[in-house]
DNA sequence: CACACATATGAGTATTAACACATATGAATA
DNA sequence: TATTCATATGTGTTAATACTCATATGTGTG
């Protein structure tokens, strides 16, 4: 007897991505990254973490298809592949603003 | 310089949100009450999870707001106090998937 | 080829959090 | 009030992971 209407499978997808999206860092970097194509060395500055973090996040983020890297020269631009994964995120902020003035 | 068009306050208050469902057992418990209020005995036996495990983990999306507690005799009850996530959820389930065939 | 710059990786450390066990609280009923 | 059922909480252990340091790889240029 169980109340699911999700299998546990799909859950646990689901709940990977929100592992990726839950460390403040790598989402810092994932949300700034927005539409647009950035050099690892932007995303440093921008975020003000250490090379080998933002590397480290980069990784993390690669692996898992969330952002897709992209040499140019000797630099490596990241980017989004995905513009619904920003819309997402958009709605979710939304729905924690209205949250708040509940 | 910055390349944000995030405040860092919203990314961590939305990471914060995201480890809440990134737990597998958590995000389980939370897809399965769906908008239904259900006591914390049904919980248990849908999920499998001990008493204790359960109860841990309600506490948390107790404490974040994700879940509300409903006393009815010597039952407590738990229910969604919004449908919105669930919507969110079940639209990020849907990007994973359309991901997944692509 | 040597050197400088951009990025990646491996190892070690420290923090966090999930879970179990034992026990406490709270409600109902005898 | 004693007992039973439903749920909550405190403590300790273990596993996961974010981060740093040192170093490696890769690319362009003199």
């Amino acid at each position: 007897m169980s109340i699911n209407t999700y299998e546990y499978d799909e859950v646990k997808e689901l709940s990977r991505l929100f592992k990726l999206l839950a460390e403040p860092n790598r989402l810092n970097i994932l949300c700034n990254l927005g539409m647009e194509c950035r050099p690892v060395s932007d995303i440093i500055s921008a975020t003000g973490l250490s090379q080998t973090n933002v590397s480290f996040h980069l990784r993390t983020l690669r692996e898992a298809g969330l952002v897709r890297p992209e040499r140019r020269g000797s630099f490596v631009y990241y980017c989004l592949p995905d513009v619904k994964l920003l819309s997402l995120l958009e709605q979710t902020k939304e729905w924690i603003k209205l949250r708040r003035e509940a």
